[in-house]
DNA sequence: GACTGGCACTCGCTACAGTCGAGTGCCAGG
DNA sequence: CCTGGCACTCGACTGTAGCGAGTGCCAGTC
C-alpha cells in the first residue's frame, strides 16, 4: 500500500492536531506545527495518497483533512506510544481510591475517577459473578415462610434474594439448611454450582427435601441464571464537551445505548485477558455508537480478571492518553481488590 | 390582580398549546383551536395583561407568547385537573412491576417504567435507611481478623461492610457477637440505634470488648453516618427530545446535576407525606436546573413513606399527565412493598 | 524520481439587502 | 367591554457577493 515513513508521520500529525483542535487540518498548518522538513505541496501529495487509501477524508472540498475510523485505527496500532501518566495523575488515582470501604465504594470511586481523568464517559463492570466463587451463603428468616438468601462472593459482591417456602420451617431446620448449603457450595466457582445444588436436593432428608427444593431453584437463579452483571456509569456530562460537533449533533443514540446494560457489557465486558481493547467508530457492533470509540480493559486481583472497565467518547479522542489512564486505573483497582 | 375567568382560560390554552406544539402561540391560533368565544383582538388584550403580570412572555417582538415559570405555576395550581390514567397505562404499570424478585429489581423496573410512561428522566430513591428498621444483622467470618457485616432492613435494603478486627476472634465469639447485636438492635429504627450500639459496648464482657468496640464503629457508620442513600436513574435519552429547544441548547448543566446524588436527593427525597410536589424552573435551588421542572412524590408500604420518586424534564412538560403517572406509579410501588 | 513554488479553482462562511408573514398594539366604532 | 381594521415590528428566509482556507496540478529544480 506504499505508505512510507513520512506519510505515516503526516497521518500522525493530522490525528494529533485534529484531536487537539477539533478542526480539519490543512497542509500549511501541518508543516508549521510539525517538523516534517518538507513543503506544504509535498504534504498535499501525501495527503492525497492517504485519502485514496481511506485513512483521511475531506468534510468539504475546500476544507482540511480529518482522520477516518481507519485512520485512527492505524494511528492506534502503529503510530502512537502509550503516554506515561503524569505524577499528578498517579497521585490522583491513589488519593481517589484510598479509603474505599466496600465493593460498592470501590466501584463508584473508580468510575468517577476514570470519568474525571479522561474527561469521557466512564464505565465499570462490577466483578462478574460468573468469575466469582462462593464465600458464604447466609439464610435469614424473615417470617416463618420466608427466608432471605444472602450470597457473599469472594470478589466482594453480595447478592440477596427472597425465598418463599412451601411451608413453615422451624429455626433449627434453617440452621441445618445453612450448614448443608455452605458445606456443599462454599468455595465453589459460581459456574460450577448447578450439579452441586442438584446434589444438595438429592442428598437431603425427606423432611427437608421440599424446602431444599424450593431453595435450590432460587439458588440457581441467584447464582447462575439471573447472574446479574452490574454496571456503574459516570461522566455523561462529558459527552457535551466539544459542542455538538462530535456525535454529529445528536447525543440521543449515545444516551440510549448507555442505558442498555447489555450494550455496555458487550463493550467492556468481553475483554481478553490483560489486553487493552480499542473499538473505533463503526468497529463496534451497535449502530447507535458508530460515532463513538471505546477503550476498555479487564481488571482483577493479581493476574485473574473479574470484570471490565473503560471509557467511551467521540472517535476524536486522545487515544494514547486514555489507554494509559484506563490501564493504570485497572491496575490500581486490581491491587486494591487483591488486598481484600 | 384582576385575572378574570377568561384570562385564566387564555393562559390555560396557551400552556396547553405550547406544551404540545413547542412553538410560541399567537392570538389567532388560540381562538381557532379553543372555543374562547371572543375575537383574536380581545385575546390580545388579555395576553397583554397576562404578560404584564408575568405569566407569559414574548421571545421576540413579532412572535407568539410563551408561558413563564410563574405561568406554569398558576396553571399547575389552579388550572389543571390531574388527568386520569388511560387503561393502557394502568396495564403497563401492572405488567411492568409484576414479577419483581427483590428490591433492586423493583427499583430498576420502576425507574424504567416511569421513564417510559412520562418520556422524561425518571429518578427513584431506594427506601431510605433513615426510615428503615433493622430486621437482622449478620456477621460472616471472612478470615480470622475480618468479618463481613450484613444488615438487612425491613424495607428490603441490604447493606454490607467489611470489619477489620483488632485481633483474631474465634468462631464461637462471632456467634456470641451475632446474638448480642441482634438482641439489641433487631427491630430498632436505624435512627434510634446509636445509644443502643453504645450500650452494646458498655455491656459486653471484658473479653469481647475490643472486638465489640471495633464492630460498633462500623455499625454506626453503616447504620447512621454513612447512611447511604441510593438512587436509580433512567431515561436520560429523553432529554434530547424536542431538539435543542428545551434547556436553551445545552444539556450539559442538566447532565451534571443528574450525576450528583446529593442534588437528586434534594429534588425527590424531601417530600412531605403523601403530597405530590412540583418544582418549576427556577423554583428549585440548583442553578443547573433552572430550565427544568421536577414532579415528585413519596412512596412506601401503606401510608408510611420510605423514599421518593419522580421525573425531571423541561419546564415545557405535560404537568397533569406527569403528575398522574408519578402518583399512580408511587401507589403501585407502595402496594408492592406492602406485600413483602 | 522526489520535492517545490506557483497558480487557478472550489466552496463553505459571513455579511448584507430585500421580501414575507406572523403577530402585535392601538384606536375608533358598535 | 368587545371587535374589526390598520400600521408596525421583527425574525425567518432567500439571494448575492466577497473572502479566504485549502486544494490539485503543473512546470521547474535538485
Amino acid at each position: 500500500m506504499g505508505l512510507d515513513d513520512r506519510k505515516l508521520a503526516v497521518l500522525r500529525a493530522i490525528v494529533e492536531d485534529y484531536v487537539s483542535t477539533q478542526e480539519p487540518v490543512g497542509s500549511k498548518a501541518l508543516v508549521e506545527r510539525h517538523q516534517l522538513g518538507v513543503s506544504p505541496a509535498t504534504v498535499r501529495n501525501d495527503m492525497a495518497v492517504l485519502e485514496e487509501e481511506g485513512y483521511i477524508r475531506q468534510p468539504h472540498t475546500s476544507a482540511g483533512r480529518v482522520p477516518t475510523d481507519r485512520g485512527y485505527r492505524l494511528f492506534v496500532d502503529r503510530l502512537s506510544r502509550v503516554k506515561p501518566l503524569s505524577p499528578a495523575e498517579r497521585r490522583a488515582i491513589e488519593r481517589f481510591l484510598v479509603g474505599a470501604v466496600d465493593l460498592d465504594d470501590v466501584v463508584h470511586r473508580t468510575v468517577r475517577l476514570l470519568a474525571q481523568l479522561t474527561r469521557q464517559v466512564a464505565v465499570v463492570q462490577y466483578p462478574s459473578l460468573a468469575r466469582s466463587s462462593v464465600r458464604h451463603l447466609e439464610l435469614v428468616p424473615i417470617s416463618t415462610t420466608r427466608l432471605m438468601l444472602v450470597m457473599i462472593a469472594d470478589t466482594g459482591r453480595v447478592e440477596q434474594r427472597l425465598v418463599e417456602l412451601p411451608r413453615p420451617v422451624p429455626a433449627d431446620d434453617v440452621t441445618d439448611l445453612r450448614r448443608l448449603v455452605n458445606e456443599k457450595l462454599a468455595g465453589a466457582r459460581l459456574s460450577d454450582t448447578p450439579p452441586l445444588v442438584q446434589a444438595l436436593v438429592d442428598e437431603s432428608s425427606a423432611e427437608l427435601r421440599p424446602t431444599m427444593t424450593m431453595l435450590s431453584t432460587v439458588l440457581l437463579e441467584t447464582l447462575v441464571e439471573r447472574s446479574e452483571e452490574r454496571i456503574a456509569l459516570a461522566g455523561t456530562a462529558n459527552l457535551t464537551r466539544g459542542g455538538l460537533l462530535d456525535f454529529q449533533g445528536s447525543l440521543r443514540p449515545i444516551l440510549e445505548a448507555l442505558e442498555e446494560e447489555v450494550v455496555l457489557l458487550k463493550l467492556i465486558g468481553e475483554t481478553e485477558p490483560s489486553t487493552t481493547r480499542v473499538l473505533i467508530g463503526d468497529e463496534n457492533e451497535f449502530d447507535n455508537l458508530r460515532a463513538a470509540s471505546v477503550v476498555s480493559t479487564g481488571y482483577g486481583p493479581g493476574a485473574t480478571i473479574v470484570g471490565g472497565l473503560g471509557v467511551l467518547g467521540p472517535t476524536r479522542m486522545d487515544y494514547p492518553g486514555n489507554i494509559a489512564t484506563v490501564r493504570a486505573v485497572a491496575r490500581y483497582v486490581g491491587e486494591l481488590l487483591a488486598q481484600n
